[in-house]
DNA sequence: TCATAAACAAGCACAATTGCGCAGGTGTAA
DNA sequence: TTACACCTGCGCAATTGTGCTTGTTTATGA
């Protein structure tokens, strides 16, 4: 059994008996103890449980309520510092884009400090993060629905972006690099970042350090096209040159 | 044995055993572990699978992992039955439309029986439950995200389905009276129904018994409007006599 | 309050797993 | 043929997961 699935199931004992012990959960899948409190320890640290004297209890608070699917919590810290970075360029009464992204949406629980926002995305788990954290106007563009990451792209999404005119889309990117720009793996993705930058005036690229230098297969923009680009760690030299070169903001 | 097939072949093991372990496949396929590493980054690279120490596990298998918000609509008896009933009307290759409701979205399992299906729904629910639950292909209408249910409403998803030919809508209610026809608490809701209604051949209307008789503010159509009724229950005299002579097909 | 047992964190050792570079093999196109 | 890209297996060092021990903290009942 992979330390993976073992985990999966921890936590899924959890959800229907909203507490375990230490000690049954070492009878049950044979291993020691510290096994147990060292698997207990990186789910409480998801945030999903909470750690008590000989087990762990489930939090039912919303967060809890959301499917593991959702709560997407790899590079958390890189994720949650990112999205940290991000709102300060959020001005209340703002009407801004988001993408599907999981950095992206790690945003959604820091947009409540601000009053008479409008968001506007193309991912069913960012819409329902929206409805379930903040209480936001929020719109979802329509659009096909892509299995892999539940975001709506095709035609109907695009068009979508034409009508409206925010003032900053929030995106992420599978890859980035100084000859290629940003690009994406999928060409359905790539369509509906560059409607969404069109319609805004400002485009912020969230990013962590790992997609620099990559290049995948389609193009989203160049650039030169971004108002900021934000990281979580400092970025090799030449790319920071060239974004002060481009004027481009870099935020990390 | 082309690296091509044994990536596709190792694709297959993980649909059907959600899991797979490095050493297992580096013996049934008679290669190298490192080898078999890289297959999987590369199949996780996709996207299909997540790497784990020790082997790799597949995602998407979202429907053990759904929310509980969603969960407690469910399977209540009625709607079950409902739903079953309502299935019996679903062509293979047929375009159908679902609302937003519980009662609608406990067919999504049931759908899975039917090829080249395509689903339209401005529920984020039950898109969310078409992704998770059945393989088809879906679309979402776009509009304003609507708190108490998740659905979308407004002038967006309304203009969605004018531009649809649906050949069903299934749809649900708050209200069913013979004088009032087919009623809902919200206006925003009424609209999107109408909208809904409009671009379907055919509406069938799924309302268990306890709506019977209740009449809500907003008139969404007339009871002639409908192809058919389904209820969990028998419907009382006076409604069945007036379904037959109306010609509305009822279910129970 | 204090004693006791259980649970704990931290550190260590060991084994399994992994990334990475290298070398040899295979197929393809010029 | 040659050149080149690609796949593959192997060795090595680094990382990760696991079980055990030690000393400390916590819960509980006398």
């Amino acid at each position: 059994m992979l330390a993976y699935e073992r985990r999966a199931e921890i936590k899924k004992i959890l959800e229907s008996e909203k507490s375990v012990s230490v000690d049954d959960l070492a009878s049950k899948f044979f291993v020691s103890s510290s096994t147990i409190r060292r698997d207990l320890d990186k789910i409480a640290y998801e945030g999903l449980i909470k750690r008590t004297y000989g087990g762990a209890v489930m939090l039912n608070n919303l967060a809890s309520e959301l499917p593991i699917t959702f709560r997407e919590h790899e590079n958390t810290d890189a994720k949650h510092h990112i999205a940290q970075l991000a709102v300060t360029l959020v001005k209340a009464g703002a009407t801004i884009i988001l993408d599907t992204s999981s950095t992206v949406s790690a945003m959604v629980p820091l947009l409540n400090a601000f009053d008479g926002l409008t968001v506007i995305t193309n991912g069913i788990k960012t819409a329902y993060l929206l409805n379930a954290y903040a209480k936001i106007t929020t719109y979802c563009t329509g659009g096909k629905l892509r299995e892999h990451n539940m975001s709506l792209v095709g035609i109907m999404a695009c068009q979508r972006f034409e009508e409206v005119n925010a003032d900053i889309a929030f995106i992420s990117c599978r890859g980035l690099s100084l000859e290629k720009g940003v690009t994406e793996a999928s060409e359905e993705e790539m369509q509906v970042k560059r409607a969404m930058i069109k319609s805004a005036a400002k485009t912020v690229l969230l990013c962590d350090v790992t997609k620099i230098g990559l290049v995948l297969m389609n193009r989203v923009c160049n650039i030169e096209s971004l108002y900021a680009v934000i990281t979580d760690k400092p970025v090799p030299e030449e790319y920071k040159n060239y974004f002060m070169k481009k004027n481009i903001l870099l935020i990390n």
